[in-house]
DNA sequence: CCTTATGTTCAACGTTTATTGAACTATTGC
DNA sequence: GCAATAGTTCAATAAACGTTGAACATAAGG
């Protein structure tokens, strides 16, 4: 395991590149969960997303965030702890998170954006 | 040629149908030079996006910002006018539509945006 | 009616994408 | 050291995507 995943600095960040990584179900309910926690701590590892997806499929949805900029990975003992970058996001396309964010909380119903997440569970206690 | 082509109804708009059509470069394009068309007439033809890409292309790409619900085709003569759906857009996801483009237009170099497209050059005159 | 202009539709293609399971790496705790 | 835990990497697969040119459809102008 390389000790410090890739990231992009903020002016590598492309806007095609977010919107396609967002355009994923998967990948838009991890951002999601994400920015629900940001509330609490800010941070998930993986294992909290384990149910959306084999955990093959989701290092794949984590690699693709990370490399599009989305999120930023901070490797702790076996575990891997991810975060929104926010504050690189909002300087490159202001307000557009929050937009995409929002927009996912009024469908999360149709977007089935709670079903299989741990956290969800967690946070409803 | 059909009449009308097929619009999604407001509801059936989808978030992520919507940010995957954004993130195509040329269809990125094509709802920028709408964006910036809106402050002129709101609308274009087709043949106003020539040098973006081929006919048949481009018709792809209008097809499925068509079936995505962000774009309107109207039919007149030989001519087909286009206009984005801002009001649907905007009640769907709000500020997302202004935050793409806002953002697309920071980017606008970086993008190529404003390369191969008739519209700009006419604005300029 | 014939031609031209505008776009669409279709089939073909090569590329990219998401998904899977198996193998692998690295860290923690006993 | 050994087993368990947490994630990644790899190869394989099927589906979706973007692009192309040729054929088609429709309307307008002479």
């Amino acid at each position: 395991m390389s000790r410090t995943p890739l990231h992009p600095t903020r002016e590598q960040i492309e806007l095609p590149m977010v919107l396609d990584c967002l355009s994923d179900p998967i990948r838009l309910t991890i951002v999601y969960q994400l920015a629900q926690q940001e509330r609490v701590s800010s941070e998930l590892c993986c294992g909290d997303f384990n149910g959306l997806a084999g955990k093959s499929n989701l290092a794949y949805h984590f690699a693709k965030l990370r490399e599009c900029g989305v999120m930023q990975t901070r490797v702790a003992g076996t575990n891997r702890f991810m975060r929104l970058r926010r504050e690189d996001l909002e300087a490159r396309f202001p307000g557009l998170l929050d937009a995409v964010i929002n927009s996912a909380a009024k469908d999360a119903d149709r977007l089935q954006l709670l079903s299989g997440c741990d956290v969800v569970d967690a946070e409803s206690n």
